[in-house]
DNA sequence: GGCCGTGTTCTGAACGATCAAATCGGCCAT
DNA sequence: ATGGCCGATTTGATCGTTCAGAACACGGCC
C-alpha cells in the first residue's frame, strides 16, 4: 500500500478510472472480476485504486446488489445459556470470521424476544442485513420459529432444543461431552464417587450437560445415586450444593460443575471442610472464564471453542446466502478440557479410600 | 400497525405511492416531513405504508443522504480497561441508545491497535459508518491520535489519558470518586486504617482510582504509608496482596479494590487468618462484577454506570455527527457504591482497636 | 379580473456502484 | 477480401431513495 492521503471527499469509480484512463466499469472488474482484465490494465488499475485510496461505497454497492454485506446480532442483556466472557469471545470470533468473509456484524438490542422479532422484520425490510447469527436458543424459541417459518437465512448457535427435528441450520458445543470428558478425567485421578452440579431441569444446556456426566459415570459403572445436586447459577448456590453433598454418608471426591461460578462455590465448600481441591477433591467447571485461571488452584474447566463455533456459523450462513436451497446443516464440536490444578493430584496413582 | 403479509420482494416507495395515490415524494415526506403534508393526505400515506408493511431501503437512503446510520465499535479480546460483563452491559446500552437515535452499531474485530486503525480507515472509506465508539482508551493511545488528527467523528469511553489537553470528546465514569466514596463508606463503618488493592502504575483507569483512595484516605487525615498496595490483575494476587498488608504489625481494617477480583482474593486473605469479612475487615471492590453478587457473604463494589455512559456517548456522537463545528464535550460521570455485607457492621458504632 | 403569496404536491436529477449488452480490435478460416 | 469468433473494454440502464425546484390550487387584495 503506497501512501495515501485522507480526504472527506468519496473517491469514486469514476475518479479512479479517469486517473487510470481506463472506463468505470474496467475498475470494478479489476476489484470483482480480475480475470477478465489483461494483465497490463489490470496492473494499471490496482495502481490508480492504490494510489487513491479508493474503497467501493458501501451504500451503492449494496443498492446495486441487493446485499448488505451485514450479519444482523441480537445482543441480549446477561441471561444463561451464553454469557459474560463467553459471549465476548464469540462475539469477537464472529466479527473476524465474519471479516474474513466480506461480512461485517450488525448489533441490534431488544427487551425480549418479542422485541427481538420486531427487530429482524425492520432490519430485513430494511433490506440492512442479509442474514442472522443467533446465540442462546433455548426450549420453545419463538424466534427461530419465526425465522425458520419464512425461510430467512440464519444460524444459531445452540440447538433447537426440544424439537424432534431440526427446522433450521445450527452450531452447537457438545456440552454433554464436555462433561463425559470431565468424570474421565476425575476417573483417570482415581476417584471413585464423581457427583454432578447443576442447574435446573428444563434449561436445555443444563440438562444436557448433566447428561453428559451421567453417561459417562454409568460407562464406568460408577454410582450416580444421590450424586446429582441441582440450583440456580452462582458461587452461592455451588457452596450450598457441594456442602449438602459433603455431608453424605459416603462423600464424593470428584465434582463435575456446570458452570465455573457452581465450582467456585464448590472450591469454598472443600476448603472449607478442611480438604484440599485437586488433592482431595477433584473440581472441574464449565465455560473457563477468568476467574478459573485467577483463582487458587487454578480450576480446571471444560473450554468451549467458540472460536470455532463462530468460524463455522459464518461459513455455514455466507453458503446459505450464496446459496438459497442449500440444505440446513448442523454442526457439533467438541469442547477441551482444560486440566489445572483443581483437579489434579501429584500422585494420581493412590486411590482414596470412599 | 395492522396485519401485514411478509414478502421477500421490496416493498418501494413507488409501491406504496400507487397504493395510496400519490406520488413517491409524498410517501418520503410522510416519513421524514410530515408537517409537509395535509392531515388528510398525510393519514392516506400513513395507513399505505402500514398495510404495505414499508420500510425504506437502507442502501438506498444512504446513497442519496451519504449516511449509513451505523456507529462503528471495535470489540477487542478481552484487556484491561473496559472488561468482560462491562463490556456487554456496554455494548448492550451502545446498541440501545444508538437505536433511540435511529442508530445501529457495526461490530469489528482487529487484532492490535495498527489493524484496528486500517479498520477504521477502510470503514470511512467505504462509508459503511457514520462514526466510531471506543472503549478502552489508554495512555498514549495511536487510534483516538489517528482519528483526531483528521477530525473524525469519535467519540470515547474513557479519558484521554496522559494529555494536556483533551484532544477529542469523552465520556467517563469518575474511577476516584467511585474509591473515595468506599473510603467514606469504610470510614462510617469505623474503619481506620483503610488500605488500596490496585494495579501496577500507568495503567491510567489504576491510577485514577488510586487517586481516588489516596485523596479520601488524606481528607479524613487517616493513613497511607504502607496501605498501598499493587500487582496484576487477578485473584491470586489479591490474596497474595492482602496477605502481605495483613501481616505489618498495625494491620488494615479496611480494603478497598482496584477490580472485583483482587477483592475476592481479599476476602480469601481475610477468611484465612479467621477474621469475617464485613464484620472485622471491611472489603469493596470494583465493577461490580456477577461474582459480586454470587459470592459470600455479598462482596460490595463500585458500580459503573456504563448505561449512563452509552447513552451520553452516542448522544454526544449524534450531535457531532449532526454538526461537525460543535466544541468535543467531556462529561464525567459519577460511578454508585453498592453496598452488601463485605463491607457493612451489624454495629457500625464499635470502632475497632487499630 | 389579474396578481401575488402560501401551502401542498409532483417531476426530474442525482447519489455511486453493478449488470447486461454493445462495441472494438485482432485473428483465423473460408 | 470477407465473415465469424473471441477476448477485452466501454456504454447505457438500473437499484430506491432524497433533494431542489417546478407546478398547481386556493384565497385575499387591489
Amino acid at each position: 500500500m503506497s501512501e495515501r492521503v485522507y480526504t472527506r471527499e468519496q473517491v469514486t469509480l469514476e475518479a479512479v478510472a479517469r486517473h487510470a484512463r481506463v472506463s468505470r466499469q474496467t475498475i470494478s472488474n479489476a476489484l470483482n472480476a480480475p480475470h477478465r482484465l489483461a494483465p497490463d490494465t489490470l496492473a494499471r488499475a490496482k495502481q490508480a485504486i492504490d494510489s487513491l485510496g479508493y474503497r467501493p461505497n458501501q451504500a451503492a454497492r449494496s443498492l446495486r446488489t441487493s446485499s448488505s454485506q451485514l450479519i444482523g446480532f441480537r445482543i441480549e442483556p446477561t441471561r444463561d445459556g451464553i454469557n459474560g466472557a463467553v459471549l465476548d469471545r464469540f462475539l469477537h470470533a464472529l466479527c473476524e470470521a465474519a471479516d474474513r468473509h466480506g461480512y461485517n456484524v450488525l448489533l441490534f438490542a431488544a427487551a425480549d424476544d418479542a422485541k427481538e422479532i420486531e427487530g429482524y422484520d425492520d432490519l430485513l425490510r430494511r433490506r440492512a442485513v442479509d442474514g442472522f447469527a443467533l446465540a442462546g436458543t433455548h426450549p420453545g424459541d419463538a424466534r427461530t420459529a419465526w425465522l425458520a417459518e419464512r425461510g430467512l437465512p440464519f444460524i444459531t448457535f445452540g440447538r433447537p432444543w426440544g424439537e424432534r427435528r431440526a427446522s433450521h441450520a445450527w452450531v452447537d458445543v457438545d456440552g454433554a461431552a464436555g462433561t463425559a470428558a470431565a468424570v474421565d478425567h476425575l476417573v483417570e485421578q482415581g476417584h471413585r464417587r464423581i457427583a454432578f452440579l447443576g442447574w435446573p431441569a428444563g434449561s436445555g444446556v443444563g440438562d444436557d450437560r448433566h447428561s453428559g456426566w451421567l453417561r459417562a459415570v454409568r460407562a464406568h459403572q460408577l454410582p450416580t445415586r444421590g450424586l446429582a445436586a441441582r440450583g440456580e447459577d452462582g458461587v452461592t448456590t455451588g457452596h450450598a450444593l457441594a456442602t449438602r453433598l459433603f455431608q453424605q454418608s459416603s462423600p464424593p471426591t470428584g465434582l463435575v460443575c456446570a458452570s465455573d461460578s457452581l465450582a467456585l462455590g464448590a472450591m469454598g465448600a472443600v476448603t472449607d471442610r478442611g480438604l484440599a481441591a485437586g488433592e482431595d477433591v477433584g473440581v472441574v467447571g464449565f465455560d473457563d472464564t477468568p476467574v478459573a485461571v485467577a483463582v487458587s488452584p487454578g480450576l480446571s474447566s471444560v473450554r468451549q471453542p467458540v472460536e470455532q463455533a463462530a468460524v463455522t456459523l459464518v461459513e455455514l450462513l455466507a453458503e446459505r446466502l450464496a446459496d438459497a436451497t442449500v440444505a440446513p446443516a448442523e454442526k457439533l464440536i467438541a469442547p477441551d478440557l482444560i486440566v489445572r490444578p483443581s483437579s489434579t493430584r501429584s500422585t494420581p496413582s493412590l486411590v482414596p479410600s470412599s
